[in-house]
DNA sequence: AAATTTATTGACACTCCTGTCACATTGAAA
DNA sequence: TTTCAATGTGACAGGAGTGTCAATAAATTT
């Protein structure tokens, strides 16, 4: 019952990642995504407490559809399938990184619900971590990894590499095989 | 002749760099800054019209102290003296590429000096990369780098690398090392 | 010591964002 | 048709940053 909802939850959220991508959490207001929603500022207090609770909630929804995906990881078999698969969802996802990095800027002093939320976005990046760690434990358990290598550091590689600017526009598929070798067996011939 | 300077330039920009790196583009005011230096937000203006202006005569003085050491890669023979160097420079300056994303952030729509200042610095960044592009030459004449990778992307692969995340802080000359054998030659054993 | 020059500052007016609230709107239930 | 609960909005007060300027402070020159 009740007046219906001018917006949906996924449109708040489609607009919240965009503008968050281009002006970063700090240039992010409610005023700009009143603007680009068309819709008063004011609506938006009665759904969050602030751009931090905002912010938070949106994190949690686009971990929950990473994570989703991520945890099929399981079902291949062997470490050569993990990587392509795990590449694949990563360049389908490329912005993942670049939220994590702009949620871990949301300060929340008190015990309000931005709080709670960061909170439970810790777990599921953790969460997230060890399951990408089974892989690496895979993969080295299979002889495939360099040992040698800081589990971290593989991770690192594998997650930084979708930042890596493609300034000449090189296919995109073209673009994602070279990384792939790069990670694979480096930049030497 | 005159009254004495409370600060002097290169004060000014050591601060300016640490608040960038904290807070980013966005967040940076000349609130903070004058309180973080102990000088009234007034006395900026009369060195600067406004934070783009700042920013940008600050990422200039930045880049060319880094762009010093780098052309100094040229004095050494051969390609692997020169990635050694090369690598060694980067892990010395790691906010470089982090400093070089703020300032594209930097919108300067009049024409006034911040735009002329982002002019110059967009001459700068093509210099340094000129300058690694004959890295890169050479090392495929040398048949030291794989040819089939685009050079882009090797040169993506060095600089990501310095932002990857060490969160276990497994000691700095550990990590570097690391680093490199990954560049060189990737993850897999 | 007075004049001159340069640096610094507090205060003011302006703009933009925030959080709130009473009031308006809408659709479904009674 | 009336009622009512959920949704949406304009307006207001408060806070923070901006850019400016007249006044003040400190060095140097005369």
């Amino acid at each position: 019952m009740g007046r219906e909802r001018k917006f949906s939850n996924d449109e708040l959220f489609k607009h919240t990642k965009e503008l968050l991508l281009l002006v970063g959490y700090e240039g992010f207001t409610f005023s700009m995504l009143a603007e680009k929603m068309e819709v008063s500022r004011a609506t938006f207090y009665k759904y969050f407490e602030n751009k931090e609770e905002l912010i938070t909630e949106f994190m949690i929804h686009e971990m929950n559809e990473f994570l989703v995906k991520l945890k099929k990881v399981e079902t291949y078999a062997n470490f050569n399938e993990q990587f392509e698969y795990l590449m694949d969802i990563i360049f389908e996802r490329t912005e993942i990184q670049e939220l994590i990095e702009i949620t871990m800027q949301v300060q929340s002093n008190s015990n309000n619900k931005a709080r709670l939320n960061k909170e439970q976005f810790e777990d599921m990046r953790l969460n997230m971590y060890s399951c990408l760690q089974s892989f690496i434990t895979l993969g080295k358990k299979e002889d495939r990894l360099n040992a040698q290598v800081p589990d971290t550091l593989i991770l690192g590689f594998i997650f930084q590499s979708v930042a890596i600017p493609n300034h000449f526009n090189l296919p995109r598929k073209e673009w994602v095989q070279s990384i792939k070798e790069v990670i694979s067996n480096g930049i030497l011939s």
